[in-house]
DNA sequence: ACTGAAACTGAGATTGAATTGCAATTTAAC
DNA sequence: GTTAAATTGCAATTCAATCTCAGTTTCAGT
């Protein structure tokens, strides 16, 4: 479970599991979706935890350094971040219509990526697909 | 060409080609890559041209707009951008320790795209796709 | 050419996410 | 307990990007 994995790698660097940090990652865990540094440093003082919006940020790159939690994008407003243990990988398609975003993960697509790193002797460790365009329902609407 | 695309997009929108906003066109397409607006804002300095930098940024932003300049990406330093018109479509790989970029077509990845949107119902445009990770280079640097 | 209204510019101020310096505090190994 | 190392919060700082605005340029109409 992700306290410990966090712990354990808390110990390896030398680091101190402090309440500020595992207030951060509870609260990281405590929902499912995409969030900004600033809703999250919110929703702890919301939840009657303490830890200041340096502490966030400082303890969010230790979650990003371990694994548990993953930078999905950069937005013109700031980083947009996600947990991802627990959660397998998928890529978006976005309608440009009416917003929906589906979900996809193809292995094909993730084998035939593989390929395309070794090619170019590039070790690929994360990406982002965004397919964009418009739903089913945004096209039938439309005709 | 190039030129002439900008004017007419210019002229649709009652903005003027003035001196600066067509220095920065040309210094976009002056060369091919990637570059970052402080980068370019330098290069225009040194062709002998005039552009402030808030010029360089507000231009910048036209060229998106009509489509003949894109954004790549975000780092954490700030946008970068190429110019696209007379270029084909492809993707990149970034890498997250030089931040070298690898550009890379696939026939197979774009048809691979279109069958999952098929089976998605999805009409999609166009697509994004980012592979981060470490360059060859700085792979055997490491170890 | 001249004129005026609208568009444009550059310099500096401002914004805002993210990082950092530092003195006070907390942690945990001994 | 004692003590060294790690950690915290606050405020200061950074830096790309945007904005403000007074002076300048453009150009359609005459
Ligand atoms: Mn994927
Ligand atoms: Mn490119
Ligand atoms: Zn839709
Ligand atoms: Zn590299």
């Amino acid at each position: 479970m992700e306290n410990k994995i966090f712990r354990n790698f808390l110990g390896e660097k030398g680091l101190k599991p402090t309440k500020e940090r595992i207030a951060v990652l509870s609260e990281v865990f405590s929902f499912h979706g995409h969030f900004e540094p600033e809703y999250l440093y919110l929703r702890i003082k919301n939840a009657g935890s303490k830890a200041s919006r340096a502490s966030v940020y400082r303890t969010l790159s230790l979650l990003v350094e371990c694994g548990l939690v993953k930078k999905v994008t950069r937005t013109e407003k700031g980083n947009i971040y996600e947990h991802t243990y627990g959660h397998s990988h998928h890529d978006h398609m976005i309608c440009d219509a009416c917003g929906e975003i589906i979900e996809f993960y193809s292995e094909k697509l993730e084998n035939l990526q593989d390929e395309i790193c070794a090619e170019n002797s590039f070790a690929g460790s994360t990406h982002t697909l965004e397919i964009r365009g418009h739903c089913k329902k945004c096209r039938t609407k439309q005709s």
